[in-house]
DNA sequence: AGCTTTTAACACTGGACACCGTGATCTATC
DNA sequence: GATAGATCACGGTGTCCAGTGTTAAAAGCT
């Protein structure tokens, strides 16, 4: 992948390029960067100022070197930029099980975000969620009654958890519930966190039925929390971009299982 | 108060003023509102959709009608604007109150937002809310917990009500909680909505001392729905604007009385 | 000290987005 | 069905801010 003289890029993608050089290369100047990717030096710090930032890269005098290997490929942010597609795209096909009149309960995943965003089209409609990223964004939709779950508040997710959340969600009763996990394994969904687990169990269980949203990236990875066997859901959604094999393997372990087509490209 | 030929503002606040003319002859056409603040037809039905998203108004063929009484004296960005000084002084009296470690709880009023501005200075604490404009600025605070209480989001006031949040409430216990009403009458407090009411007196139950906050405007005012008794509360805070006989006559009717002074006018 | 690398401060700019108007189309009401 | 009112769709315009560069000061290294 050669960067010389390439269109100028947003700071985003140019930040990504710059940590996949270092990843490649082991380390790097800070005056090279500059030279690579035609910018100024004060960018280039700024750059990985923000790469630090995330825990990507380390900073010295003099240069760069890149982190020990696998902090790179759990890193949320950019896993949330490349998956965009594949979100959209589950979420697409998860709105068509919403029909108005519904309430419908949203976990704290940025796939369950993509879905809330389709949601006004869909009033009136009920929408239960414990992630405030969601609740924002729904608390502007007219025609939308929104029940927010309280909870103790989790930074770095952005939502509620705890008991005063589950406690919450046993007392509701949703038509539908929408649960994401980080990862798929031999039948069964798993979530990297422990604290997350109970509130995504308590949605299954108050919910009269379930879907799980995953892309295909979460079938080749693990996480040490299970969460629910696949049969404890009505309906899995995932999206297209999976192993023939994968989706076979999941087909027999799953009641119900939905295969999204990547939607065509956005204008955007 | 008259519009014609005045300067052209912004679209947040020629909503509020068409909320005013609405509110004060009861109902207008749209050609009339187009006319009164020079914008075309188009931008006053924006307006007024907007406006009747928040519940402030309602349209209908041929023009609006002011939504019955006392809603918009509940709106939040109307509350917002008024009695600045006083609030203010009333938070820093109340933040005086409150000590690092405590678990603190705050209604969905202005003035207990004026607190929480206040209170990423007390670190470490626990904060309690059902108001998202609270919720949402106390998230981004360092040092405090932060717990919400979900329920029925309601427009209006942008706060959680319903069964849901004072089930969460009866469920904790703080220290210290900060109510305030729309009026005090006659030793009691009151609130023109019925269903801002059960969380107020739940947050009451659930703390172990309790601080009402009032501005002195609000001790000529009546509403209809009875919160509690002023006895009910540990102290009360009221600020200096208030007359000198309404305050003895306060002093007589509360445990403990105090009387915030004006803080000097800020820089911004 | 003398050099290089990094940070700080400030001004500029281009693109995104909110805001508004115009004309066409849709929809209630009589 | 006629008409006034409401909405839709599109394009223009101004504002705001993320992103960037430049220059100067600070901080490390040898």
């Amino acid at each position: 992948m050669s960067e010389g003289g390439g269109t100028r890029l947003g700071p985003a993608r140019r930040q990504e390029a710059i940590a996949e050089q270092i990843l490649a290369r082991g380390d790097i100047t800070a005056g090279q960067l500059a030279e690579l990717f035609q910018v100024s030096l004060m960018t280039i710090h700024r750059d990985l100022n923000e790469l630090e930032r995330q825990g990507l890269v380390r900073k010295l005098r003099g240069g760069v070197t890149a982190q020990p290997s696998g902090v790179f490929e759990s890193n949320v942010s950019f896993r949330e930029r490349s998956m965009r597609a594949e979100k959209e795209a589950i979420a697409a096909r998860a709105a068509e099980l919403v029909e108005p009149g519904m309430a419908v309960m949203l976990d704290d995943s940025t796939t369950s975000l993509a879905l809330a965003r389709r949601l006004e089209a869909l009033a009136p409609l009920t929408v239960v969620t414990n992630f405030l990223t969601t609740i924002e964004l729904v608390a502007g939709m007219p025609g939308i009654r929104l029940i927010a779950l309280g909870g103790d508040y989790d930074v770095l997710h952005n939502s509620f958890l705890g008991v005063t959340c589950t406690d919450a969600i046993a007392a509701l009763q949703a038509d539908l519930c929408f649960v994401s996990p980080s990862a798929v394994t031999g039948g069964h969904a798993y979530h990297q966190e422990q604290h997350i687990v109970p509130i995504k169990r308590a949605m299954l269980g108050s919910a009269t039925r379930s879907v799980l949203l995953v892309d295909h990236t979460k079938l080749t990875r693990t996480a040490l929390y299970r969460v629910a066997r696949l049969q404890a859901f009505d309906r899995v959604i995932v999206d297209a971009g999976a192993a023939p094999e994968a989706l076979q393997d999941l087909d027999q372990l799953t009641r119900s299982l939905d295969v999204a087509a990547l939607l065509p490209p956005e204008a955007s």
